[in-house]
DNA sequence: CCCCATCTTGACGTTCGCGTAAACGGAGGC
DNA sequence: GCCTCCGTTTACGCGAACGTCAAGATGGGG
């Protein structure tokens, strides 16, 4: 018999209000049990909680976030159920790859202008004021390409 | 002079609808030239885009995204300018950081169903797929019970 | 000249992910 | 009894990021 949880105490854990869990069981991401009318969570309703919430971080829709709950939990264990998650898998690591290589990219660029800021700043150290200086003409983005 | 950009042109190399550009230009992301009435994209415009496009696939708001191509191109170049942009430059990073974990956690994981479904599908000989390492992991997902 | 393609400016519509009342139901304490 | 929490349902609202008409400008070709 695994620990249970109130609405509040998996909202106060998570960061999260009553009125998101209530939203991710409409949309059929969580099927908490209930005790009369009260709400009440297993270990696993928050493991899923903990998945759903990763993943909205990540930029899945809940739609999305369903989908794949739904091939860890599907009913049909055949063959040709396996195959169409394997698909799916493969379909969101490669999504997510992407994404990682842009946030790397901009991850880098952020830095770049970092260190450029940071050497503005060496530079006017004990300055306090303003200075009026033209920064070597180029005033717009970080060269692509 | 660089080379310009119709809205049809631009849409089309970058994926994206005429509304969307017409859209980001309403709020100050981008700022092309006009010949009477047309929009004529310069290089910068085209740059600027990508990044915003960039930014959005990383799951920045445009108000996110607008804020960072503010800081990139702030006309005042002064010392407290400099400090703010630090600032902010470094919030980005680290917030880039922590997502770039979640993806990592996110990747991990699916590659674990990934080879859980192989696994299965290697057991019941369904030989259309390249079968993988025999996997003794714990589900990620906690068993119903 | 007309036609057609491509552009333009409004402006209302839509989807997503909840926020925010409004109104009500038990359980426990005083 | 009543008050205070904590919970519930129903349901309208909202900001973001465009979609989707409607109606008109502009320029080139036949």
């Amino acid at each position: 018999m695994g620990r249970t949880y109130s609405i509040r105490q998996l909202t106060k854990e998570m960061g999260v209000t009553s009125r998101t869990l209530r939203h991710y069981e409409d949309e059929g991401l969580l099927t908490p049990e209930r005790q009369g009318l009260a709400r009440i969570y297993s270990q696993r309703d928050r493991a899923r909680l903990q998945l759903i919430l990763r993943g909205r971080r990540v930029g899945f829709s809940l739609a999305e976030i369903r989908e794949i709950l739904d091939l860890y939990n599907s009913e049909d264990h055949g063959v040709a159920q396996f195959q169409h998650s394997r698909k799916k898998f493969i379909e969101r690591i490669a999504a997510l790859e992407a994404q990682r290589k842009d946030i790397d990219e901009s991850i880098a660029e952020l830095k770049l202008a970092l260190s450029r800021a940071d050497n503005f700043l060496a530079e006017h150290h004990a300055q306090q004021n303003p200075p009026r200086v033209k920064m070597t003409g180029y005033s717009v983005m970080p060269a692509a390409e």
